[in-house]
DNA sequence: CATTTTGTTAAACAATCATTTAACATCCTT
DNA sequence: AAGGATGTTAAATGATTGTTTAACAAAATG
């Protein structure tokens, strides 16, 4: 079943597995370079040094964890339907790569490059128009006056949290990974009622 | 204003700087021994290598990370102001601490020991009898039915997680580390607010 | 005061790191 | 098929890593 894959894709490919998992002090480009099946010194011929592989890799994480969100966004969902569907997406997408809040969160704090800057994302979040409907919902009354920043860390909070905290929470309740999993899928749907029921409270 | 202190206090509070700063592998012993003011040599003289060090500084990190909430805990009010004072004062730790809730979640997820086995805290944590007096809670239909797992999930993603995210926010919205600040303030009243109409639904 | 113990250092050590070099192979073009 | 571009490798390079050694200073001990 495997792909015939061009070396530069195995590569990052490869990038993308370890650096996603042990950060870029974690791990080696050597150990790159063997996940990829290939010598080190094709790394820095297709990519010039381990900064840049990581550079295009984290660029790649970002854009892939921020990009489901924006189907929902511009979909024409009522706010509240968004906020539910958004929500489901985000769990079962972070169900598939759980290690990349911790990745996002981690790199970015040590780095002080912007590496949302040069991002697509951010042009196509802005033409979803879900800031204006924000705005509007908030004025109407339908949904309660929180700023952005703390509207995002409410969502992000509840979702990303709990995959950041797998291995924490694993060892102090001695839980097994499918145990954590199905806690995560309760947790779900108490963190969808909680979220809607403060973010629309005439909906409660 | 710079008190006298043994060698050994000298390394191990730079280690706690530098190790939560950075984490482990992000650091040099070289790194910490400079920040400590004294030679490599004596980072093994005192403790045998980077590593224990490192699982000293991070018990060390674990406990007080924990160790303001068992005031909270053994304390005599009702559960609901329990949980209150409990956000309000991990809200003030993290103030002061903001780079622990990531060392915590990171090294944890990396190393495959556990650093809760040889700690007091848990048994701290069980005499303060919190646990049953949740159970109790929710079985006279005070408090919400949510299991332990996700009832700790809940409270540390939103007190956690606001600080975690710091460098990704203020990147994102373009802010200064003092309007964050001013962001987190506000943020706490809404985490307040929110976990305690969802846990204590008759109390909203 | 002599001598052992403890604290501290500079220097050396071997391993490993990211990166480069130079040689070799494969492919494409004509 | 010849020759140049591209892909790939093993080996070398020099810097940096964690750790150790050996020498020295200070303090404690008798």
């Amino acid at each position: 079943m495997e792909r015939d894959l061009s070396t530069e894709t195995k590569i990052k490919e490869a990038a993308i597995r370890i650096f996603t998992a042990k950060g870029f002090n974690g791990c080696t480009s050597r150990e790159i370079a063997k996940e990829a099946g290939i010598n080190v010194a094709l790394l820095n011929y297709y990519f010039k040094s381990k900064g840049q592989l990581f550079d295009i890799v984290i660029a790649s994480v970002l854009n892939d964890f921020t990009f489901s969100l924006i189907d929902v966004l511009k979909s024409n969902m009522s706010l509240i339907n968004k906020a539910r569907i958004l929500i489901e997406k985000e769990y079962d997408f972070l169900s598939k790569h759980p290690e990349i809040p911790s990745f996002i969160i981690n790199e970015l704090g040590k780095k002080d490059k912007n590496y949302f800057e040069c991002l697509d994302i951010v042009n196509e979040l802005i033409e979803t128009k879900i800031f204006q409907e924000v705005i509007e919902a908030q004025a109407s009354g339908e949904m309660r006056k929180v700023d952005l920043v703390s509207l995002m860390l409410l969502i992000m909070s509840n979702c990303h949290f709990p995959f950041m905290a797998k291995p924490m929470i694993k060892t102090i309740h001695s839980l097994e990974d499918d145990q954590y999993n199905e806690h995560l899928m309760v947790h779900k749907q108490y963190v969808t009622e909680m979220l809607i029921n403060y973010l629309f409270p005439k909906n409660s």
